[in-house]
DNA sequence: GCCGTTTTCGGCCCGACTGTTTTCAGTCG
């Protein structure tokens, strides 16, 4: 067996794979059809090498056939994808690297090749430096100044995804500029940002004006931009001076649904709807609903859902993962909302690592009209965080009795959050567990063992009574710290069977469980909890980002414990006992 | 290479922008 590949990177070897093929001057459909399978296993719940292990046939998932079926098989067990070993006999495999570079495709990466025999980003920079990309037929000197800043920015930024909470405050301030504009009608961020994925690719600014043409000239003006990619009559792309990329397209209002439909996506999604259009006998574009030249709908979402006999989808779902069907037969789940939330289950003081008192944590979450609140600062073994001993949490109950005499609008629970140790033991004793309302388990340490030794962990940690909530279950940092690799299947199946919630945890920085991995511990049956992990009063605003990934995991009130009231959440956490 | 209550063969999204090849190919979303 070679090496344990997650998702990402079988998902990875197809993508490169597609690469490699449209280089080669492949069927354009066979690139296609890996780089639609590269998407389906990137965005899937379970394990794919799980899934090969266990002889799950692969052909059950969305467009993976049986050569892919085949292929991924053998690269899960091997580490080899045999047609791409096949065609990295004729096409060096670095190749698929450069198509990385803004504003270079398959066909500049081939003749680059052809001429120059260059194979990575250095190769290309170097030819470029020298003046002698011009000189290929096809490129100019225009062309090799983008690309050199397209190498520039590759560099800078290499793939990564903005963070969704970093995203905003650049975002929707250009958003109002734009609006202000007079003749504008209507601004959105549509794309990922609109469906909430967790990170964005770049900000896709909608705006609905019948002169499009002053909004594109206002952009390009606009302070915040360090660079114009390109500037049209109803379409531009920016690059912002802090590296985010801001694609802006003006629509006509009456057509501003349809545009909308469009930039919002999914792809998948889009071409879900396009089909379904095109076997009605119409046509589906950002334009909007027309059979043959006589449009049918336009000016809203809503109205061209219903026209496809669909309910109207909420963005966060609109991925390809059942929506449409369940919008067809009006099952859409009604996803849960932020004044849903009663509580909140996982947050420090200045006890442990948080940066305000008990009284001012109770007071804001007061103001936020919640009905209870779990103080559940870090138990012993995260001394950084200074850690509560059993003595310092008998005085801290002690203090929370106090305060708690104080307030007869709120509840507070006594909480902790215990760290799962590497032998899957919990930092504090049962009996200390046993006096308090909520205990949160969550792994801080340790994060680079095994698979088989997570796993091990966690559902040795999970056989004790008193865990009654998974904190951020795969320790993960977006775009800083990798998930730990364990078995999310089984120990979501483990939950579920224990009663045991899991939490998504809303800080902008984890958000963990992430999207998918939430959708899967729907579907085993377990219980969620969205928790604000609050260091701070100000952390309480955090909660909607938690609420957005519950969403797109498709999670209504009823999936999340702490819209429950005071007498249900108990009763769900001594259910656990 | 995938997919399928009009199909196991013949489809597979397409429009905007750029730069360069003076009429369009390549790239992107």
């Amino acid at each position: 067996m070679a090496k344990r590949m997650r998702n990402r990177d079988i998902a990875g070897y197809c993508e490169r794979l597609a690469n490699l093929l449209e280089i080669d001057g492949a069927n354009p459909f066979r690139v296609r059809a890996w780089r639609n399978a590269a998407e389906t296993m990137a965005g899937l719940s379970q394990s794919v090498a799980d899934l090969v292990e266990s002889d799950i046939d692969l052909t059950e998932y969305p467009h993976i056939g049986r050569d892919i079926a085949e292929g991924v098989r053998t690269l899960v067990t091997t580490g080899h994808l045999p047609p791409l070993d096949e065609i990295a006999r004729r096409v060096p495999p670095e190749l698929a690297d450069l198509m990385q570079v803004q504003g270079l495709g398959p066909k500049g990466v081939k003749a680059l090749y052809e001429q120059f025999q260059l194979h990575t980003l250095d190769d290309l920079e170097r030819v470029a430096r020298e003046g002698r990309v011009r000189e290929l037929s096809g490129f100019g000197a225009r062309k090799e100044a983008a690309l050199l800043d397209g190498i520039r920015q590759l560099r800078a930024t290499g793939e990564q995804r903005t963070r969704l909470a970093d995203a905003e405050p650049v975002a929707a301030p250009l958003r109002d500029r734009l609006a202000a504009i007079p003749g504008v009608t209507e601004v959105t961020i549509a794309g990922s940002y609109r469906r909430r994925r967790a990170t964005v690719g770049d900000i896709d600014l909608l705006v609905a004006s019948d002169n499009g043409e002053a909004v594109m000239e206002r952009l390009v003006e606009d302070d915040d931009v360090e660079r114009v990619v390109s500037h049209g009559a109803t379409r531009s792309t920016v690059i912002l001076g802090d590296g985010l990329q801001v694609d802006a397209r003006a629509v006509a209002p009456d057509s501003f649904g349809a545009a909308l439909l469009y930039f919002t996506g999914s792809k998948r999604h889009n071409v879900a709807l396009r089909q379904r259009a095109v076997d009605r006998g119409w046509k589906l574009n950002e334009y909007g609903l027309y059979d043959g030249d006589e449009p049918l709908e336009a000016a809203s979402e809503a109205a061209i859902y219903r026209r496809l006999g669909l309910d109207w989808i909420p963005p966060e779902l609109r991925e390809d993962h059942g929506e449409i069907a369940a919008a067809e037969s009006g099952s859409l789940p009604e996803l849960v909302t932020v004044d849903a939330i009663r509580g909140n289950l996982h947050g420090h003081t200045d006890w442990s690592d948080g940066k305000d008192t008990l009284e001012a944590m109770i007071d804001a979450a007061r103001e936020r009209g919640h009905e209870y609140i779990a103080i559940t600062d870090h138990g012993p073994r995260v001394r950084i965080a200074n850690g509560l001993s059993p003595e310092r949490l008998a005085e801290q109950a002690d203090a929370i009795d106090a305060v708690a005499a104080e307030y007869d609008d709120i509840t507070i629970l006594k909480g902790c959050e215990v760290d799962i140790l590497a032998d899957g033991s919990l930092d504090l004793p049962d009996e200390v567990l046993a006096r308090l309302d909520i205990i949160v388990c969550s792994i801080h340490y340790e994060l680079r063992r095994s698979r088989a030794e997570q796993t091990e962990r966690v559902l040795r940690a999970m056989e004790n009574p008193h865990f009654m909530i998974w904190g951020h279950p795969t320790a993960r940092e977006i775009n800083r710290r990798d998930p730990i690799d364990i078995d999310m299947d089984r120990c979501l199946q483990a939950a579920a069977e224990r009663c045991i919630a899991v939490e998504i945890n809303a800080q902008p920085k984890r958000l963990d469980l992430s999207d998918t991995n939430a959708r899967l511990a729907l579907e085993k049956g377990c219980r969620i909890a969205v928790d604000t992990d609050a260091h701070a009063t100000r952390h309480f605003d955090l909660l909607r980002h938690g609420i957005d990934q519950a969403r797109r995991a498709g999670a209504t009130a009823g999936d999340i414990i702490n819209t429950r009231n005071l007498d249900d959440l108990r009763n769900l956490l001594r259910s656990r006992a």
